[in-house]
DNA sequence: ATAGTTAATCGCAATATTGCGATTGATTTT
DNA sequence: AAAATCAATCGCAATATTGCGATTAACTAT
């Protein structure tokens, strides 16, 4: 049906496919990427450097700040887009965890 | 367009973000926890621990095996599952590098 | 040979994602 | 007040994903 069951898996499990998804697009690798360089910077920056629109790099950044990997404090017109620590500690926590035992 | 410009990325942020799809979703989340626990496992467990079909977990699978996180070893009719611990340093080198600096 | 077991694949439907151009809203600059 | 700047959102189209039932393929066991 092209419906993620998710209410049939627990909290973490949704929550670690949530973090994945959140760079599950090579856009988003990129922007991240960009972050970590420029410690922050807005929105046109990031239009400049990826080979997308504007409203297409907009959407991206929605959804990256709605799982919470990056952060957006307006400045009007401007926005500061940062990465969100907190987060990024949560995804290696999670994933470190995951797969500390095995590899 | 719903076409991911991936010619317009590097190879390595393809790869990334080919990983992270791999761990994307609930279900595949449930699959490396749970071939975490018993090593190895055929199909027809992870559709007893799923709520999913047989199908849709086999689809899933699929899908895994193709970013490399798991191989299927046919010992017909049954096909035992493992996780690709190469792959699977792969994927925490290249997120640990990542965010090493970050936090 | 026949029946049983297991998992991949096909065919379909519903929903999600990706992408863009155009528009809009908010604020600064002139 | 008017124009410029910047980013979010709308509306649309194309493609991908998710999911299932039914079928098929590949063996084993009888």
């Amino acid at each position: 049906m092209g419906l993620s069951k998710t209410e049939a898996f627990s909290t973490e499990q949704n929550r670690i496919a949530e973090l994945a998804k959140a760079l599950a697009h090579p856009a988003r690798v990129a922007i991240v990427q960009h972050l970590l360089k420029t410690k922050a910077c807005i929105c046109g920056d990031l239009v400049d450097v990826l080979p997308l629109s504007q409203s297409t790099v907009s959407q991206h950044l929605k959804a990256m700040k709605t799982a919470g990997i990056i952060t957006g404090s307006v400045k009007p017109p401007k926005v500061c887009y940062c990465l969100n620590m907190e987060v990024l500690r949560e995804f290696t926590a999670a994933f470190g965890e995951m797969f500390s035992r095995c590899c």
